[in-house]
DNA sequence: TAAGTCTAA
DNA sequence: CGATTTAGACTTA
């Protein structure tokens, strides 16, 4: 067995952001008094003073009651508020950045890669009074920046090999690039230090730090101190072979447990967790490994005889798993992680919402659970997709156009009294175009939710369940995908990225930026996709459009209803006034939308 | 492209 | 643990 300690590089400096208690600081903003915040029946999250008391994450709204019969509970229906807050500060941070890597993770954590800043900065050193050092925020600008101390790490380090006297390189231990590393690890975090303290100050958010060379050490190692803490892992991140120290690099990582690394989930660290723990490599059974123990640690797994990226490989792959996992899995135990923070993203490569219930098992209560989806992500689409033009401010443009609308369930298991059945938790979903009218900014949300719902989602819903019940639904999710990105007008937007995108999508996008931007003719794309047949190409036509998208849609029905499926499909509905009912499948719907509905009609079969 | 899996907050 | 909701990266066919 050959030395398997793969190469770390560590040219690069990343700093991790995490707001401290997030959802409960966005309330407390707003209002002080406030003191937790649940989502539906747990508690997503608490502040500090209500965990002093007892309460933690996750923990089921009773029981906090029980505990803490004071507690006051903030319904988290509206998660716009969080996504407001977190755009604004993820902006603050993306200010900063001169390469504009910043990715978010979630509401509440940011990365950014500061390694030109910092390199920068490094070269404008003063070797004779590195004491009164000046960090240059702005590189043409050298008025705009702070004033530090370069001896001194920022905030707190973390080191297992003690650092001798002189916060300076200590020579004695000898790795490659020591000093370099420790200087720009110092300057990494005196910036954050800044970004941190701006963001307590201007936003009101205090947030805890880490700093180092990539995604996964800085975002573990600034739980280290909490809340309202920075810390930076120290050098030396690399030993030679021959020496008897360890890199801190392996000293920190070691003794976390197998699960706690990101990237590693609860299937993978059960896999691995199975392998060290009962099935010590075939001989040497117990001495070692033996005996009943719970955690496994990073170390334990590193250690295990044999292991490397193969065994890893062997224990974690298989159909369905990522190729190459086992070489992946094997560099996050070895502290390595050479995935990139993500340039900024004008536009989210998704927006999906979903709903869970206790009991959702008739068509009436499917459209309506439909119609309500359908509302959020359309008015999301709205807020998300849509931005002021650039000429005159009247006017909203789309900045890109999702092209797939999915639709996703999760079937309650039937949990039969008399047998077998019980079964899979997981989701199904169908997914297809999604049709141009709700693009178009002159109908109303509810106009567009109508003919959405009846024109595609209760189509996809048959195909999903083609019975009328017998189901009993315990989530749907409505989401949009494929995202095509509208070039921005002047070279200056952020959407720097361009290059990445398939050469057929710019062609694509090029044809159609000539026309109307609101709507574009997804009759192009297809005729290029060449798949499909009878589609009008008339790109003229305005409102047709949306008719030439179902007779799209239309394609796939019948070979659904031809095959095995049931054809009885009407369903009891409600009465309700204002509202018409359909004599053909039984639906209810406003009388506005019960046109379009009959046209859905003459177009089946 | 469509459907699904895993991960993470 | 699991409970929930949203999102991204990835596989398979």
């Amino acid at each position: 067995m050959t030395s398997a300690k793969p190469s770390r590089r560590h040219d690069r400096i990343i700093i991790h952001f995490d707001y401290d208690c997030f959802y409960a600081s966005v309330f407390e903003a707003e209002n002080p008094a406030l003191k937790s915040v649940p989502l539906k029946q747990i508690i997503v999250t608490c502040n500090y003073e209500a965990r002093r008391r007892g309460l933690h994450k996750l923990q089921l709204i009773h029981e906090a009651r029980q505990i803490v019969p004071d507690v006051v509970i903030v319904l988290g229906e509206d998660l716009n508020r969080f996504r407001d807050a977190s755009k604004e500060l993820y902006k603050f941070l993306e200010a900063f950045t001169w390469n504009g890597k910043v990715e978010r993770l979630g509401f509440d954590e940011v990365f950014m890669d500061v390694t030109d800043i910092v390199d920068f900065n490094q070269s404008l050193l003063n070797p004779n009074d590195l004491k009164n050092s000046y960090f240059q925020l702005q590189k043409n600008d050298p008025t705009v920046g702070f004033a530090f101390d370069s001896t001194k790490i920022a905030g707190h380090g973390f080191a297992n090999i003690p650092q001798t006297q002189s916060p300076m390189p200590d020579t004695n231990i000898p790795t490659d690039d020591h000093e370099s590393l420790m200087a720009r690890l110092i300057l990494g975090s005196h910036l954050a230090q800044h970004l941190r303290l701006g963001l307590e100050e201007q936003k009101g958010y205090t947030s805890t730090v880490g700093i180092s060379t990539n995604k996964l050490l800085s975002k573990l190692v600034g739980n280290l101190n909490k809340p309202k803490g920075q810390t930076t892992l120290l050098p030396p991140y690399v030993v030679p072979d021959d020496r008897e120290v360890e890199s801190n690099v392996t000293a920190f990582i070691d003794g976390h447990d197998i699960g706690k690394i990101p990237g590693i989930g609860f299937k993978m660290s059960q896999k691995i967790r199975n392998h060290v723990l009962s099935r010590p490599a075939e001989f040497e059974l117990g001495l070692i490994y033996g005996g009943t123990k719970e955690s496994v640690t990073v170390r334990d797994v590193r250690l295990f005889p044999g292991m490397g990226p193969e065994l890893l490989e062997k224990v974690l792959g298989g159909p369905g798993t990522e190729r190459g996992i086992g070489g992946k899995a094997w560099g996050l135990i070895n502290g390595i992680d050479d995935t990139e923070v993500q340039q900024a993203k004008k536009v989210p490569t998704q927006i999906s919402i979903e709903d869970s219930y206790t009991r959702l098992d008739t068509m009436p209560q499917v459209l309506k659970e439909l119609r309500i989806l359908a509302t959020s992500l359309i008015k999301r689409m709205q807020v998300d997709l849509l931005e002021d033009d650039g000429d005159d401010s009247t006017t909203r443009r789309w900045i890109a156009h999702p092209k797939t609308v999915k639709l996703s369930t999760r079937p309650r298991p039937p949990l039969n009294s008399d047998g077998t059945r019980a079964r899979s938790f997981n989701r199904i979903s169908r997914s297809g175009p999604l049709p141009n009218f709700v693009f178009n900014l002159k109908d109303g949300v509810d106009v567009i939710v109508e003919k959405l719902v009846l024109e595609t989602l209760i189509p996809m819903f048959r195909k999903l369940h083609p019975y009328p019940s017998g189901w009993n639904l315990s989530l749907v999710n409505i989401g949009i995908t494929n995202m095509i990105e509208t070039a921005s007008d002047d070279g200056n937007g952020g959407g720097r990225d361009i290059g990445r995108m398939f050469k057929r999508q710019e062609e694509v996008l090029k044809e159609w930026k000539v026309e109307d931007r609101d709507v574009p003719p997804d009759t192009i794309l297809e005729a290029v996709a060449e798949s499909h047949d009878a589609i009008s190409t008339d790109p003229s036509a305005g409102n047709e459009v949306s008719d030439c998208t179902m007779t799209g849609s239309e394609d796939v029905i019948p070979t659904q209803t031809s095959a095995d499926e049931p054809v009885e499909w009407d369903d009891e509905e409600v009465e309700d006034e204002n509202r018409e009912i359909c004599h053909e499948c039984g639906a209810t719907m406003p009388a506005f939308a019960m046109a379009a509905h009959e046209r859905f009609h003459s177009l089946e079969t």
